[in-house]
RNA sequence: GGGGCGGUAGCUCAGCUGGAUAGAGCAUUCGCCUUCUAAGCGAACGGUCGUGGGUUCGAAUCCCACCCGCCUCACCA
């Protein structure tokens, strides 16, 4: 039985007609620490008890068995219910202490899998900042499922196919120059492709070189193909850079052209249900019975289409994971889209495209446009964590000299910076792109927190790494109380995180829990003696532990000195 | 025009399953390092919660209308 429960109970017991779930419902949390750890108004009663509110906290409160509480007050119509600090803190310390890793692990989940598809960036351009929301939502979303007791299974579906490929090499072909592609690849392939995309206003003839060339592509002609793969592997080896500095791990990097030979199976399926309709030179599927525009199967050329590949890779995510549930990681602007690809899905016959959830989040723009590859109008995410990683070394080079390490702590601090910032929000919130909010140190940041935890851990250092077994953790100084209130609260906050794929209950959780510890260090001299010094530095300990925790769900590092 | 998301302090946002004086960070001003890392702590300043109605004992939160911004609506992904 949780503390909630607890006041229930005693709630019940002094009024026995209620119920116990209206009880639990109207029970909360108060924002103010002065109004208790749980309140009770009582308007709900007014009505039928007929009776002012005020009178019913009152009768309520004399009525109340109070020695489970250390007090129960009657402020108006509102009863306030204080727990007892010791013996509560001493369960939570225990408990953490006990198995800090695990601890507000839940089993939701039962095991089963949940495919995940993020990050998701298309090659021959360099990965923007857009891509880095996709990355590490996704990834956090998976740390926090896992946590609570689901199997993610992160895909990379990388953007290795389509028209852009064919506008791509018939630029290469127009311009192309292989040592310079060699030299810098990346780079001059998104020059190229830049190029075309921009004269194609005045060339329309541009426009059809690509469709060509993605045909070709498409009916694996060889030079295509050539090309297309050597593009291809050269991407993947600068993407694989970055994602180590994020420390993000993919299962399957199965992109779009993986999907190609798995096509026909879709337009059979299509056909033999009799969905595919044609019109105006193409292959449609109408979806008027579910409010939404027609899906584009197929071109009037014969080529497929980013919703065809969609619909063979859900079947074949399905077939190959087995999910229960199947994430897609992916912009806002897209949502009409994951639309259109559940309701074809449905009308396949697909039950199981009630499973199939698009998690939308907020576009990156820049100086308030879109970013944009093609329009060079885009901030490459390499050079943010190289300037943040940068900017980290510096403070540490300022505030911390010494440090052993001091490479590897800029590292994460700087990487830090950039995916906390990019998580502290609702996913769903667009964001204008700033520089200086990004690799921001101060305040409510990634290195805030870690810097709450480095000073936890340097204290216990201090102390000589104690351990806690078997030791009275009973800590009733009122400076403490809050700090353990919000240890109490991890498991629910991440229950809450995986309910909503809400990364930022997270993030919102650490600054929180980071701010009070700080509270608490300024106030408290945790290695001076003191009666409950054992108990303290088990706060110490616990804080630093769940402060790791709720990093790492996030994605983000948690040195130990910085 | 249809659909989606949003409008809360100078800026960025939290709060939105209705509750007790609307919160935080940044910025500005001012305190606190002979004491566990000042990437910190504290204080001051700062708000017609887009507008107008409605529901309710009670609305930033729920409902309706309107205004503003962004995204999206068939051969890109």
């Amino acid at each position: 039985m949780n503390e909630k429960e607890q006041v229930a109970a005693a709630i019940l017991k002094a009024m026995p007609d209620l119920d116990k779930s209206t009880v639990m419902d109207r029970l909360e949390r108060p924002k103010d620490d002065k109004n208790g750890d749980y309140a009770l108004p009582t308007f709900f009663l007014a009505k039928q008890l007929h009776q002012a509110p005020q009178k019913i906290a009152a009768d309520l409160g004399s009525k109340i068995d109070q020695g489970s509480f250390d007090k129960v007050v009657v402020a108006g119509p509102y009863l306030n219910f204080f727990l007892k600090k010791g013996k509560v803190g001493a369960g939570v310390l225990e408990t953490i202490l006990n198995d800090p890793e695990h601890y507000g692990d839940a089993t939701l989940g039962n095991g089963a899998h949940v495919t995940i598809d993020l990050s998701s960036p298309n090659i021959a351009k360099p990965m923007g900042m857009g891509h880095l929301r996709s990355t590490v939502i996704g990834n956090a979303i998976a740390n926090i499922l896992a946590k609570v007791g689901y199997e993610p299974i992160r895909i990379n579906h990388l953007g290795d196919w389509g028209t852009q490929f064919g506008k791509l090499m018939a630029a290469y072909e127009m311009w192309g120059d292989e040592a310079a592609v060699k030299a810098d690849p990346i780079n001059t392939l998104q020059k190229y492709y830049v190029r075309i995309n921009t004269e194609a206003d005045t060339h329309p003839e541009y426009n059809d070189a690509g469709r060509e060339w993605f045909k070709k592509l498409e009916s694996g002609d060889k030079e295509a193909t050539r090309l297309w793969k050597w593009f291809r592997r050269e991407s993947l080896k600068r993407f694989m850079k970055i994602y180590k500095m994020l420390g993000v791990d993919f299962d399957s990097y199965n992109g779009e052209a993986f999907y190609n030979d798995k096509m026909d199976e879709i337009l059979h399926l299509l056909e033999d249900k009799g969905l595919l309709k044609e019109s105006r030179g193409a292959d449609i599927v109408d979806l008027s019975a579910y409010n939404l525009n027609p899906a584009l199967i197929r071109k009037s050329d014969g080529a497929t289409l980013y919703i065809t590949r969609d619909l063979a890779a859900a079947l074949f995510r399905k077939r190959m994971y087995g999910f229960k549930q199947s994430l897609y990681v992916v912009g806002a602007e897209q949502t009409n889209h994951f639309a259109q690809l559940k309701a074809v899905l449905s009308e396949m016959g697909f039950t199981w495209s009630k499973q199939i959830h698009h998690i939308p989040f907020g576009l990156m723009s820049l100086n308030g446009k879109k970013m944009s590859t093609r329009k060079g109008n885009i901030v490459q995410l390499e050079d943010v964590l190289n300037d943040s990683i940068k900017l980290a070394r510096q403070q540490i080079a300022e505030k911390n000299p010494d440090l052993a390490n001091a490479d590897e702590v800029a590292k994460q601090v700087g990487v830090g910076a950039v995916i906390f910032h990019d998580l502290k929000n609702e996913r769903t919130n667009a964001i204008d792109f700033k520089l200086e909010d990004v690799v921001k140190f101060e305040g409510e940041t990634g290195p805030y927190v870690q810097y709450a935890r480095a000073r936890a851990e340097s204290i216990l250092r201090k102390a000589g790494k104690p351990s806690f077994a078997g030791e009275d953790l009973t800590l009733d100084d009122a400076e403490a109380w809050p700090v353990i209130k919000q240890l109490g609260q991890f498991g629910e906050t991440i229950q809450r995180a995986a309910e909503n794929y809400d990364p930022s209950l997270i993030g919102k959780y650490a600054l929180a829990l980071a701010k009070l510890f700080n509270q608490y260090y300024a106030h408290v001299r945790i290695l001076d003696d003191h009666p409950q010094k054992t108990a303290r530095l088990a706060l110490v300990q616990a804080v630093s532990d769940v402060l790791k925790s709720s990093l790492l769900l996030l994605g983000v590092k948690a040195p130990d000195e910085m």
